[in-house]
DNA sequence: ACACTGTCGCTAATGACATTAGCCTACTGG
DNA sequence: CCAGTAGGCTAATGTCATTAGCGACAGTGT
Protein backbone atom coordinates (compact mmCIF):
# COMPACT_ATOMS: atom_id res chain seq x y z
CA UNK A 1 0.00 0.00 0.00
CA UNK A 2 1.59 3.26 -1.08
CA UNK A 3 1.07 6.20 1.52
CA UNK A 4 -1.27 8.71 1.08
CA UNK A 5 1.09 11.55 2.08
CA UNK A 6 -1.68 13.07 4.17
CA UNK A 7 -1.16 15.84 7.26
CA UNK A 8 -3.46 17.47 9.57
CA UNK A 9 -3.46 20.34 6.96
CA UNK A 10 -4.52 17.99 3.80
CA UNK A 11 -7.08 16.21 6.40
CA UNK A 12 -8.62 19.74 7.12
CA UNK A 13 -8.50 20.70 3.17
CA UNK A 14 -11.03 17.52 2.88
CA UNK A 15 -13.09 17.71 5.64
CA UNK A 16 -13.46 21.65 4.40
CA UNK A 17 -14.17 20.06 0.16
CA UNK A 18 -16.86 17.64 2.41
CA UNK A 19 -18.37 20.74 4.26
CA UNK A 20 -18.52 22.30 0.77
CA UNK A 21 -20.71 19.98 -1.16
CA UNK A 22 -22.93 18.49 1.58
CA UNK A 23 -23.61 21.22 4.12
CA UNK A 24 -21.74 21.32 7.76
CA UNK A 25 -24.36 18.06 8.34
CA UNK A 26 -22.11 15.85 5.91
CA UNK A 27 -18.82 16.48 8.07
CA UNK A 28 -17.89 12.87 9.20
CA UNK A 29 -14.74 11.32 9.40
CA UNK A 30 -15.95 8.60 7.18
CA UNK A 31 -17.18 11.04 4.27
CA UNK A 32 -13.70 13.00 4.71
CA UNK A 33 -11.60 9.48 5.10
CA UNK A 34 -13.36 8.31 1.60
CA UNK A 35 -12.63 11.80 0.43
CA UNK A 36 -8.85 10.91 0.57
CA UNK A 37 -9.15 7.14 -0.01
CA UNK A 38 -8.27 6.32 3.43
CA UNK A 39 -9.87 3.45 5.94
CA UNK A 40 -11.75 5.91 8.58
CA UNK A 41 -9.04 4.80 11.69
CA UNK A 42 -6.34 6.43 9.69
CA UNK A 43 -7.60 9.54 9.98
CA UNK A 44 -6.79 9.12 13.83
CA UNK A 45 -3.16 9.45 12.90
CA UNK A 46 -3.52 13.29 12.24
CA UNK A 47 -6.44 14.45 13.59
CA UNK A 48 -6.99 13.67 17.51
CA UNK A 49 -10.77 12.96 16.69
CA UNK A 50 -13.88 14.26 15.36
CA UNK A 51 -14.03 17.09 17.88
CA UNK A 52 -10.73 18.16 16.86
CA UNK A 53 -11.30 18.04 13.31
CA UNK A 54 -14.53 20.20 13.89
CA UNK A 55 -12.21 22.81 15.97
CA UNK A 56 -9.29 22.88 13.23
CA UNK A 57 -12.12 23.85 10.36
CA UNK A 58 -13.81 26.32 12.41
CA UNK A 59 -9.91 27.78 12.63
CA UNK A 60 -9.47 27.64 9.54
CA UNK A 61 -12.67 29.66 7.97
CA UNK A 62 -11.46 32.29 10.72
CA UNK A 63 -8.07 32.48 9.07
CA UNK A 64 -10.00 33.04 5.43
CA UNK A 65 -12.44 35.30 6.88
CA UNK A 66 -9.63 37.34 8.42
CA UNK A 67 -6.89 37.60 5.21
CA UNK A 68 -9.88 38.67 3.53
CA UNK A 69 -11.24 41.05 6.07
CA UNK A 70 -7.30 42.82 6.53
CA UNK A 71 -6.72 43.09 2.91
CA UNK A 72 -10.34 44.83 2.89
CA UNK A 73 -9.71 47.10 5.86
CA UNK A 74 -5.68 47.86 4.72
CA UNK A 75 -5.40 51.67 4.34
CA UNK A 76 -8.70 52.54 5.66
CA UNK A 77 -10.14 54.02 8.94
CA UNK A 78 -12.98 54.91 10.34
CA UNK A 79 -16.26 54.68 8.56
CA UNK A 80 -14.55 53.86 5.74
CA UNK A 81 -12.73 51.07 7.35
CA UNK A 82 -15.80 49.59 8.85
CA UNK A 83 -17.87 49.57 5.85
CA UNK A 84 -14.80 47.49 3.84
CA UNK A 85 -14.82 45.30 6.87
CA UNK A 86 -18.20 44.42 6.65
CA UNK A 87 -18.58 43.90 2.62
CA UNK A 88 -15.88 41.55 2.85
CA UNK A 89 -16.98 39.63 6.05
CA UNK A 90 -20.24 39.38 3.51
CA UNK A 91 -18.71 38.60 0.60
CA UNK A 92 -17.13 35.56 2.49
CA UNK A 93 -20.16 34.14 3.88
CA UNK A 94 -21.72 34.83 0.30
CA UNK A 95 -19.05 32.60 -1.38
CA UNK A 96 -18.87 29.91 1.25
CA UNK A 97 -22.22 29.39 3.36
CA UNK A 98 -21.87 26.14 4.12
CA UNK A 99 -18.31 26.40 5.53
CA UNK A 100 -19.61 29.37 7.68
CA UNK A 101 -22.53 27.51 8.97
CA UNK A 102 -19.87 24.77 9.45
CA UNK A 103 -18.69 27.13 12.47
CA UNK A 104 -21.85 26.30 14.34
CA UNK A 105 -20.61 22.83 15.63
CA UNK A 106 -17.83 23.64 16.80
CA UNK A 107 -16.89 27.15 18.57
CA UNK A 108 -13.37 28.62 17.97
CA UNK A 109 -11.48 26.86 20.81
CA UNK A 110 -10.36 29.66 23.31
CA UNK A 111 -7.59 31.68 22.77
CA UNK A 112 -7.56 30.29 19.20
CA UNK A 113 -5.19 32.53 17.06
CA UNK A 114 -7.62 32.67 14.12
CA UNK A 115 -10.31 34.03 16.16
CA UNK A 116 -7.73 36.78 17.77
CA UNK A 117 -6.58 37.95 14.88
CA UNK A 118 -9.86 38.09 13.21
CA UNK A 119 -10.66 40.24 16.57
CA UNK A 120 -7.74 42.02 16.46
CA UNK A 121 -8.63 43.43 12.64
CA UNK A 122 -11.74 44.41 14.19
CA UNK A 123 -10.58 46.29 16.96
CA UNK A 124 -7.98 47.91 14.66
CA UNK A 125 -11.11 49.14 12.08
CA UNK A 126 -12.87 50.68 14.90
CA UNK A 127 -9.73 52.65 16.28
CA UNK A 128 -10.67 55.29 14.25
CA UNK A 129 -13.79 56.12 16.53
CA UNK A 130 -11.64 56.73 18.99
CA UNK A 131 -13.39 55.05 21.37
CA UNK A 132 -11.67 53.72 24.68
CA UNK A 133 -11.58 50.69 27.28
CA UNK A 134 -14.94 49.26 28.08
CA UNK A 135 -16.76 51.51 24.66
CA UNK A 136 -14.63 50.10 22.69
CA UNK A 137 -14.93 46.55 23.85
CA UNK A 138 -19.42 47.56 23.62
CA UNK A 139 -18.68 48.95 20.05
CA UNK A 140 -16.73 45.95 19.01
CA UNK A 141 -19.40 43.32 20.41
CA UNK A 142 -21.33 45.59 18.07
CA UNK A 143 -20.14 45.27 15.12
CA UNK A 144 -19.80 41.31 15.55
CA UNK A 145 -23.30 41.08 16.44
CA UNK A 146 -24.48 42.54 13.19
CA UNK A 147 -22.32 40.96 11.45
CA UNK A 148 -22.12 37.49 12.64
CA UNK A 149 -25.90 37.98 12.93
CA UNK A 150 -26.49 39.12 8.91
CA UNK A 151 -24.16 36.40 8.24
CA UNK A 152 -25.63 33.44 10.34
CA UNK A 153 -29.29 34.52 8.63
CA UNK A 154 -28.20 35.02 5.37
CA UNK A 155 -25.95 31.02 5.10
CA UNK A 156 -28.44 29.47 6.97
CA UNK A 157 -31.46 31.13 4.33
CA UNK A 158 -33.23 32.74 7.11
CA UNK A 159 -34.23 35.25 5.30
CA UNK A 160 -37.15 34.82 3.14
CA UNK A 161 -36.47 35.67 -0.55
CA UNK A 162 -32.79 36.03 -1.01
CA UNK A 163 -33.74 39.46 -3.21
CA UNK A 164 -32.40 43.12 -1.95
CA UNK A 165 -29.80 41.03 0.44
CA UNK A 166 -27.59 43.69 -0.59
CA UNK A 167 -29.72 46.59 -0.13
CA UNK A 168 -30.75 45.08 3.72
CA UNK A 169 -26.65 45.00 4.25
CA UNK A 170 -26.21 48.23 2.92
CA UNK A 171 -28.53 49.56 5.77
CA UNK A 172 -26.78 47.86 8.22
CA UNK A 173 -23.88 48.64 7.34
CA UNK A 174 -25.11 52.67 7.65
CA UNK A 175 -26.86 51.83 11.12
CA UNK A 176 -23.56 50.10 12.64
CA UNK A 177 -21.19 53.32 11.43
CA UNK A 178 -23.29 55.62 11.73
CA UNK A 179 -24.45 54.21 15.93
CA UNK A 180 -20.79 53.50 16.68
CA UNK A 181 -19.09 56.78 15.28
CA UNK A 182 -22.12 58.57 16.81
CA UNK A 183 -22.56 58.35 20.36
CA UNK A 184 -20.28 57.97 22.43
CA UNK A 185 -20.38 56.37 26.00
CA UNK A 186 -23.51 55.00 26.12
CA UNK A 187 -23.84 53.89 29.68
CA UNK B 1 -47.16 -2.59 31.17
CA UNK B 2 -48.76 0.59 31.98
CA UNK B 3 -48.99 3.28 29.24
CA UNK B 4 -46.45 6.30 29.72
CA UNK B 5 -49.38 8.33 28.04
CA UNK B 6 -46.92 10.25 25.86
CA UNK B 7 -48.03 12.99 23.28
CA UNK B 8 -45.99 14.48 20.72
CA UNK B 9 -45.89 17.78 23.06
CA UNK B 10 -44.91 15.81 26.02
CA UNK B 11 -41.82 14.66 23.88
CA UNK B 12 -41.53 18.24 23.14
CA UNK B 13 -41.35 18.70 26.87
CA UNK B 14 -38.81 16.43 27.83
CA UNK B 15 -36.52 17.10 24.45
CA UNK B 16 -36.12 20.90 26.21
CA UNK B 17 -35.65 19.43 29.41
CA UNK B 18 -32.69 17.41 27.80
CA UNK B 19 -31.46 20.45 26.40
CA UNK B 20 -31.63 22.60 29.27
CA UNK B 21 -29.33 20.30 30.75
CA UNK B 22 -27.05 18.92 28.92
CA UNK B 23 -26.64 21.63 25.96
CA UNK B 24 -28.04 21.42 22.04
CA UNK B 25 -25.91 18.47 21.55
CA UNK B 26 -27.44 15.91 24.27
CA UNK B 27 -30.31 16.34 22.60
CA UNK B 28 -30.99 12.39 21.18
CA UNK B 29 -33.92 10.14 20.99
CA UNK B 30 -32.16 7.60 23.78
CA UNK B 31 -31.91 10.82 25.89
CA UNK B 32 -35.52 11.74 25.44
CA UNK B 33 -36.49 8.36 25.61
CA UNK B 34 -35.07 7.81 29.13
CA UNK B 35 -35.89 10.56 30.45
CA UNK B 36 -39.69 10.11 30.18
CA UNK B 37 -38.86 6.35 31.10
CA UNK B 38 -39.77 4.83 27.30
CA UNK B 39 -37.85 2.55 24.89
CA UNK B 40 -36.42 4.86 22.16
CA UNK B 41 -38.57 3.30 19.63
CA UNK B 42 -41.79 4.52 20.84
CA UNK B 43 -40.81 7.50 20.50
CA UNK B 44 -41.84 6.57 17.29
CA UNK B 45 -45.60 7.05 18.02
CA UNK B 46 -45.53 10.75 18.56
CA UNK B 47 -42.39 12.05 16.18
CA UNK B 48 -41.66 11.23 12.67
CA UNK B 49 -37.93 11.38 13.92
CA UNK B 50 -35.17 12.98 15.50
CA UNK B 51 -35.24 15.84 12.20
CA UNK B 52 -38.79 16.25 13.13
CA UNK B 53 -38.03 16.54 16.88
CA UNK B 54 -35.23 19.27 16.37
CA UNK B 55 -37.67 21.23 14.20
CA UNK B 56 -40.58 20.52 16.92
CA UNK B 57 -38.13 21.98 19.58
CA UNK B 58 -37.44 25.13 17.14
CA UNK B 59 -40.66 25.75 17.26
CA UNK B 60 -41.19 25.55 20.66
CA UNK B 61 -38.42 28.25 21.67
CA UNK B 62 -39.96 30.47 18.84
CA UNK B 63 -43.25 30.32 20.53
CA UNK B 64 -41.71 31.14 23.93
CA UNK B 65 -39.85 34.01 22.67
CA UNK B 66 -42.45 35.27 20.69
CA UNK B 67 -44.71 35.09 23.97
CA UNK B 68 -42.49 36.60 25.61
CA UNK B 69 -41.56 39.67 23.03
CA UNK B 70 -45.35 39.91 22.60
CA UNK B 71 -46.06 41.37 25.79
CA UNK B 72 -42.88 43.51 26.24
CA UNK B 73 -43.75 45.24 23.39
CA UNK B 74 -47.37 45.56 23.86
CA UNK B 75 -48.37 49.08 24.70
CA UNK B 76 -45.33 50.47 23.17
CA UNK B 77 -44.20 51.81 19.90
CA UNK B 78 -41.44 53.67 17.79
CA UNK B 79 -37.92 53.39 19.74
CA UNK B 80 -39.73 52.49 22.97
CA UNK B 81 -40.99 49.33 21.41
CA UNK B 82 -37.85 48.29 19.83
CA UNK B 83 -35.82 48.27 22.74
CA UNK B 84 -38.81 46.52 24.66
CA UNK B 85 -38.65 44.08 22.46
CA UNK B 86 -34.80 43.91 22.22
CA UNK B 87 -34.34 43.78 26.27
CA UNK B 88 -37.52 40.61 26.05
CA UNK B 89 -35.64 38.82 23.55
CA UNK B 90 -32.00 38.70 25.18
CA UNK B 91 -33.58 37.94 28.63
CA UNK B 92 -35.21 34.92 27.03
CA UNK B 93 -31.44 33.86 25.91
CA UNK B 94 -30.20 35.07 29.14
CA UNK B 95 -32.33 32.35 30.89
CA UNK B 96 -32.24 29.85 28.24
CA UNK B 97 -28.74 29.77 26.58
CA UNK B 98 -28.90 25.64 25.60
CA UNK B 99 -32.26 26.31 24.24
CA UNK B 100 -31.48 28.98 21.83
CA UNK B 101 -28.33 26.93 20.78
CA UNK B 102 -30.53 24.01 19.86
CA UNK B 103 -32.03 26.26 16.83
CA UNK B 104 -29.31 26.04 15.35
CA UNK B 105 -29.27 22.49 14.41
CA UNK B 106 -32.73 22.82 12.96
CA UNK B 107 -33.63 26.21 11.40
CA UNK B 108 -37.46 27.11 11.33
CA UNK B 109 -39.52 24.96 8.91
CA UNK B 110 -40.41 26.93 6.01
CA UNK B 111 -43.81 28.66 6.64
CA UNK B 112 -43.17 27.65 10.65
CA UNK B 113 -46.05 29.56 12.45
CA UNK B 114 -43.95 30.53 15.69
CA UNK B 115 -41.41 32.63 13.28
CA UNK B 116 -43.80 33.80 11.17
CA UNK B 117 -45.66 34.78 14.68
CA UNK B 118 -42.34 36.15 15.86
CA UNK B 119 -41.44 38.04 12.90
CA UNK B 120 -44.88 39.85 12.63
CA UNK B 121 -44.32 40.84 16.30
CA UNK B 122 -41.01 42.24 14.98
CA UNK B 123 -42.57 44.30 12.26
CA UNK B 124 -45.16 45.24 14.22
CA UNK B 125 -42.43 47.16 16.47
CA UNK B 126 -41.36 48.58 13.60
CA UNK B 127 -44.41 50.00 12.29
CA UNK B 128 -43.37 53.39 14.59
CA UNK B 129 -40.81 54.07 12.00
CA UNK B 130 -43.43 54.98 9.28
CA UNK B 131 -41.47 52.77 6.98
CA UNK B 132 -42.93 51.31 3.66
CA UNK B 133 -42.17 48.52 1.42
CA UNK B 134 -38.61 47.35 0.78
CA UNK B 135 -37.45 50.03 3.71
CA UNK B 136 -38.99 48.14 6.32
CA UNK B 137 -38.13 44.80 4.82
CA UNK B 138 -34.24 46.15 5.24
CA UNK B 139 -34.94 47.40 8.89
CA UNK B 140 -36.55 44.07 10.12
CA UNK B 141 -33.55 42.31 8.81
CA UNK B 142 -31.54 44.22 10.54
CA UNK B 143 -33.33 44.34 13.81
CA UNK B 144 -32.77 40.80 13.09
CA UNK B 145 -29.39 40.69 12.51
CA UNK B 146 -28.68 42.74 15.50
CA UNK B 147 -30.56 40.66 18.06
CA UNK B 148 -29.91 37.35 16.92
CA UNK B 149 -26.52 37.71 16.45
CA UNK B 150 -25.70 39.49 19.94
CA UNK B 151 -27.70 36.04 21.36
CA UNK B 152 -26.01 33.80 19.52
CA UNK B 153 -22.72 34.90 20.23
CA UNK B 154 -24.22 35.27 24.15
CA UNK B 155 -25.61 32.10 24.25
CA UNK B 156 -22.15 30.34 22.60
CA UNK B 157 -19.97 32.15 25.05
CA UNK B 158 -18.52 33.87 22.16
CA UNK B 159 -17.85 36.92 24.24
CA UNK B 160 -14.67 36.65 26.14
CA UNK B 161 -15.83 38.32 29.46
CA UNK B 162 -19.80 38.24 30.52
CA UNK B 163 -18.96 41.11 32.24
CA UNK B 164 -20.41 44.35 31.16
CA UNK B 165 -23.16 42.29 28.31
CA UNK B 166 -25.73 44.31 29.15
CA UNK B 167 -23.94 47.61 28.79
CA UNK B 168 -23.00 46.32 25.56
CA UNK B 169 -26.48 45.30 24.38
CA UNK B 170 -27.95 48.99 25.55
CA UNK B 171 -25.27 50.14 23.52
CA UNK B 172 -26.67 47.91 20.15
CA UNK B 173 -29.78 48.78 21.02
CA UNK B 174 -29.14 52.42 20.76
CA UNK B 175 -27.50 51.66 17.50
CA UNK B 176 -30.21 50.02 15.90
CA UNK B 177 -32.98 52.43 17.29
CA UNK B 178 -30.82 55.65 16.26
CA UNK B 179 -30.24 53.72 13.05
CA UNK B 180 -33.64 52.94 12.12
CA UNK B 181 -35.81 55.62 13.21
CA UNK B 182 -33.71 58.36 11.68
CA UNK B 183 -32.39 57.93 8.40
CA UNK B 184 -35.13 56.60 6.02
CA UNK B 185 -34.64 55.17 2.48
CA UNK B 186 -30.92 54.29 2.37
CA UNK B 187 -30.58 52.94 -1.30
C1' DA C 1 -70.28 -7.86 30.55
C1' DC C 2 -67.76 -8.38 25.86
C1' DA C 3 -65.64 -8.63 21.68
C1' DC C 4 -63.22 -5.18 18.46
C1' DT C 5 -60.10 -2.05 16.99
C1' DG C 6 -56.75 1.05 16.97
C1' DT C 7 -53.19 3.26 19.88
C1' DC C 8 -49.00 2.85 22.21
C1' DG C 9 -45.33 0.53 24.13
C1' DC C 10 -41.83 -3.34 23.60
C1' DT C 11 -38.08 -6.38 21.67
C1' DA C 12 -35.19 -7.60 17.90
C1' DA C 13 -32.52 -6.37 13.99
C1' DT C 14 -29.95 -3.32 10.80
C1' DG C 15 -26.85 0.14 9.43
C1' DA C 16 -24.07 4.42 9.98
C1' DC C 17 -20.50 6.34 12.79
C1' DA C 18 -16.77 7.24 16.16
C1' DT C 19 -13.29 5.30 18.50
C1' DT C 20 -9.70 1.90 20.18
C1' DA C 21 -6.41 -1.92 19.75
C1' DG C 22 -3.11 -4.20 17.47
C1' DC C 23 -0.73 -5.45 13.13
C1' DC C 24 2.32 -4.50 9.01
C1' DT C 25 4.97 -1.93 5.96
C1' DA C 26 6.96 1.92 3.65
C1' DC C 27 10.21 5.45 4.29
C1' DT C 28 14.36 7.67 6.83
C1' DG C 29 18.47 8.25 9.34
C1' DG C 30 22.60 5.91 10.63
C1' DC D 1 21.96 -2.71 5.14
C1' DC D 2 19.26 -2.10 9.35
C1' DA D 3 16.37 -0.32 12.81
C1' DG D 4 12.79 2.44 14.19
C1' DT D 5 8.93 5.12 13.56
C1' DA D 6 5.16 7.16 11.14
C1' DG D 7 1.22 6.19 8.76
C1' DG D 8 -2.10 2.72 6.83
C1' DC D 9 -5.05 -1.27 7.60
C1' DT D 10 -8.40 -4.73 9.63
C1' DA D 11 -11.12 -6.13 13.46
C1' DA D 12 -13.89 -5.13 17.29
C1' DT D 13 -16.92 -2.31 20.38
C1' DG D 14 -20.39 0.91 21.66
C1' DT D 15 -23.82 4.50 20.69
C1' DC D 16 -27.52 6.03 17.92
C1' DA D 17 -31.34 6.30 14.55
C1' DT D 18 -34.56 3.77 12.32
C1' DT D 19 -37.66 -0.13 10.80
C1' DA D 20 -40.40 -4.34 11.45
C1' DG D 21 -43.38 -6.89 13.81
C1' DC D 22 -45.61 -8.29 18.27
C1' DG D 23 -48.79 -7.79 22.27
C1' DA D 24 -51.54 -5.37 25.65
C1' DC D 25 -54.62 -1.82 27.10
C1' DA D 26 -58.40 1.51 26.56
C1' DG D 27 -62.49 2.96 24.72
C1' DT D 28 -66.55 1.80 21.71
C1' DG D 29 -70.65 -0.08 20.50
C1' DT D 30 -73.57 -4.10 21.34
Amino acid sequence: MPRAGLSPDAVVDAAVAVVDDGGPGALTLAAVAGRVGVATPSLYKHVRNLAELRHLVTSRVLEEIADRVAEAALGRSGDDAVRALMRAYRSYVVEHPARYGAMEQAAAPEGDAAAERLLGILYGALRGYELEGADLVHAARCLRSAVHGFAVLEAAGGFGLPADLEASYELLITVVTGGLSGPRRVA
